[in-house]
DNA sequence: TTTATATTTGTGTACCTACACACTTTTTTA
DNA sequence: TAAAAAAGTGTGTAGGTACACAAATATAAA
């Protein structure tokens, strides 16, 4: 053991006899270094138990990484990209001093144009790496074709494009999202009661994505037979404007007076459990994600269960991913699914207080 | 704006026409430096963004911060008392370059003197920090107040005691979690149905911790006046022997076989619903903490729900603290309550894949 | 005005690593 | 065998900060 003080490279060029140029041609695989030296060094690293200063090698290699990030643009504070962004922002704080550097860029999901533009923006600074949540598969496609021709590694962030390149992928298991939805909706419903599923979409989202949730979600019924025979509906309204939500669902529950649960595949679940309360109707709600609108609605009695994805977290995670590639050299798992969180009245604020 | 590069003690120097020793001088306020320089020095911050960089301050400061644990001994790998071991190892591991240091000590729930020569062997070591899980309250006290007089700043982990001098306490609100544990055993049972709470303690816990866990459950049947003529039981066994514990349950369920729920107010759920599952008791089961028994029980269908206080969390957090505090000087919340996640079988891989 | 004292300011070094460069020793080729 | 090439090894410096110490300047006392 002896770790009363930490070894350093020239402690080991002590116990070597040679000069910390030699040991570090030994640590680096320079070469230049004659057979019996080389073995004396790598016995002073053993015996020693020598482990780099990654400190004084950070400052002595000077490097800078420049990371971008590539998300929908956060219209307001209150919403969903705003979350995995203040995790980018965290996790570039935390590696500020190791010469890490953020450019953030944001898309519309009203125009791919935008997408292009700013992808194109972010080959133009020539970045260490990516971070991209790819909502626009064609655009993003194209895009990481050229990230791949400069070599600049890239992570998948929410949303994933699977069989490429990417460093890895950050997000939820989109399929198991939905499979937990069904079993929590499940929960607080009788066997009898019809569900409606809404993919409420906005601009020109992939709507592959919600496609996924939706699956998992009707998988857990279909697991069960008992369960099986229950009447589970899905429209798409693709708009997030109050009048068109509203007519949407006027529309449907007039035909459908049976609809007892409600699944919203993504965050914006409180602008259907306010349309229910404006009504005073009875229908549970399941949606995912802390934003504002959720966590009211959710105190308020109006949806039943949130399911958090962690965007933070993802944000938190894709950084440390990239950072640890550049300075460790170390392979990330091609797929991190963050954990999936029940969020309830009760405990909502522990999670609020915590990110 | 202008952070092309990193605005470095030199760049201040140049800009306000002083050495670089003026500038520490500023920066630290070690006073004999003339007004008109400090000014102009002051401008240069201002101006130029100034942040010191702080690898090379950690370097150059040298400075080791020794950290000690004192934590109920993890009688196995599969026991709760792992996972905060574990969450703090993982903090020293990433702060390990910048002087940090970790010294684990080991006290058993069944001997109060060895938390009392643990503590002493601590305090021989003169730390720079303590992270203490008190679960011996009297022995606590004694050996915070040495503590204090030596100036030593301490975290309580896991179980807290109100009104000391501790920088924070990390852990779960207790009340909370019996709150939230009531609010799931009630939504899987019938409004008739009985519910036993089972304190299993183990040696000298302090029992105090389960009586607030139990307060919490019991009020959210409070809380509900439909909820509150329901009878809820409590027992606590004394052991965990598997012998033990299944007298005290045949003993209990026979007079009482209305039981259709059981809360266990710590990690032991699953040796109950083990017992559950070899006599064919069809009852619900709620308990805390994602142990290997919890989540082979859970996966099986014998319990119900776990909530996790995430105890590796705790672990890491409980280092940072310290850390932020020791090197800048920054007062954590007195209180940081983790979040109460809320398991089930379907969601509980997404946790064990990410600590 | 000179000396003593206090105040202000600058310099050098350490912390640890990486790498360019220079120097020395050995081996190869003419 | 001398010169050239190759291999092996050591030195110096940069990177940013902190602090001891030296130096310079300003103020007070004689």
């Amino acid at each position: 053991m002896a770790k009363n003080k930490k070894t350093t490279i020239q402690d080991l060029a002590n116990y070597a006899n040679v000069s910390i140029g030699t040991i570090d041609r030994v640590l680096h695989n320079r070469g230049k270094v004659s057979p019996a030296k080389r073995k004396k060094v790598e016995e002073a690293i053993e015996k020693l138990d020598f482990n780099p200063n990654l400190l004084a090698r950070t400052l002595a290699l000077g490097r800078q990484f420049t990371v971008c990030s590539l998300f929908p643009e956060a219209t307001t504070s209150q919403s969903y990209w705003a979350l995995p962004k203040i995790g980018v922002d965290q996790g570039v704080e935390v590696y500020r001093d190791f010469g890490m550097d953020l450019h953030a860029y944001e898309y519309s999901l009203f125009d791919e144009s935008s997408f292009i533009k700013n992808a194109d923006a972010i080959l133009g600074k020539n970045p260490s790496g990516v971070i991209l949540a790819p909502l626009f598969e064609k655009e993003s496609l194209e895009f990481i074709t050229k990230l791949q021709e400069r070599s600049i590694p890239y992570v998948f962030i929410d949303a994933n494009i699977k069989n490429k390149e990417n460093l890895s992928y950050i997000g939820p298991d989109l399929k198991g999202s939905g499979y937990i939805a069904g079993k929590l909706l499940n929960s607080v419903l009788e066997p009898s009661d019809d569900i409606l599923i809404v993919n409420m979409v906005k601009g020109f989202e992939n709507s592959a994505h919600t496609a996924v949730v939706e699956k998992g979600f009707r998988e857990f019924f279909k697991s069960n037979a008992a369960l099986s025979n229950r009447k589970i509906d899905s429209i798409t309204i693709p708009s997030t404007l109050e009048t068109e939500v509203s007519r949407e669902l006027t529309k449907y529950y007039i035909k459908n007076p049976g609809t007892k649960g409600v699944f919203v595949t993504n965050s914006r679940a409180h602008l259907i459990s306010r349309y229910h309360a404006l009504h005073e109707l009875d229908i549970k709600v399941v949606g995912f994600d802390i934003v504002p609108g959720n966590v009211a609605e959710l105190k308020n009695g109006n949806i039943d269960y949130i399911i958090s994805q962690r965007p933070v977290f993802q944000g938190v995670t894709a950084v440390k991913t990239l950072f640890d590639f550049f300075v460790y050299k170390k392979s990330p798992a091609i797929v991190q699914y963050v954990p999936l969180d029940i969020i309830i009245k009760e405990n909502v604020d522990y999670y609020i207080n915590f990110q």
